[in-house]
DNA sequence: TGACATGTTGTACAAATGTACGATATTTGT
DNA sequence: ACAAATATCGTACATTTGTACAACATGTCA
């Protein structure tokens, strides 16, 4: 089994990548209405960015009538993996904590998140 | 007092910012001393990237000797909080709970950290 | 069945990014 | 006061990224 680890993805392949998993399977017109409304971003270039993702080994499709249908083939949770640790090393040198303590300092979450995190803590100890 | 928001930093520029933070002042060849011995990269890549980090507004410098010595010019936390954001939106649509779930997953945090946590949130709220 | 609406494909292109060499300037140790 | 060591400066350059148009193809509805 040949682990090819995937090309880097570029910040704005994530934004859509994102979107095609929440989507579970989209077109390209739905990914775009689904779209932020402040992001303001042609088609075509949603198009296109669909299109690096299949090339990068991202995503896949298949056709509905004329229309391509994306999917993922990847799990959000390798991709979530890679992501998070990048931007940890990049920004915190890799130490959760202070992440944490930003999201927990600026309202971000609330006490029982917090709780609920405990147990998931708990749980992974 | 225009509130003049710099350009967007790269992913190797954050890495290098941090580093510049996290000695306080430092010259170039400081800085390559203090990346991981994993990162392999020139002497001259460095001095780029803090060259660009410059003229970006992120750092300023003086000079030593023939060195430069560069400082940052801005607030870690402002950065921080941009690229937090950032982030988060690309990945998780900027909700920061299925990040923290991530982190406490996967054992990157413990119950200890999570007390200390909420102490904070607490406060906040 | 033919025009229209909607898709895809090919292609483009400027700017940003990552990476680094060569030439030149400046301390410093002797 | 020189040479060796060390810096900076100017510059380069292949890729990647973000963004998108024009041309062509194909379902679809009247």
């Amino acid at each position: 089994m040949v682990r090819k680890s995937l090309p880097a993805l570029s910040p704005s392949e994530t934004e859509i990548l994102r979107l095609v998993w929440q989507l579970d399977k989209a077109t390209v017109q739905q990914v775009c209405d689904k779209l932020p409304t402040k992001r303001k971003i042609a088609y075509a270039t949603v198009q296109t960015l669909l299109r690096r993702l299949e090339k990068k080994g991202y995503l896949k499709h298949h056709i509905r009538g004329k229309a391509h249908v994306f999917f993922a083939a990847v799990k959000s949770e390798s991709v979530i993996k890679r992501s998070v640790t990048d931007f940890l090393d990049r920004l915190f040198g890799g130490d959760p904590i202070p992440l944490m303590q930003y999201l927990a300092e600026h309202g971000k979450i609330d006490t029982d998140d917090i709780e609920e995190l405990k147990r998931l803590a708990d749980k992974n100890s």
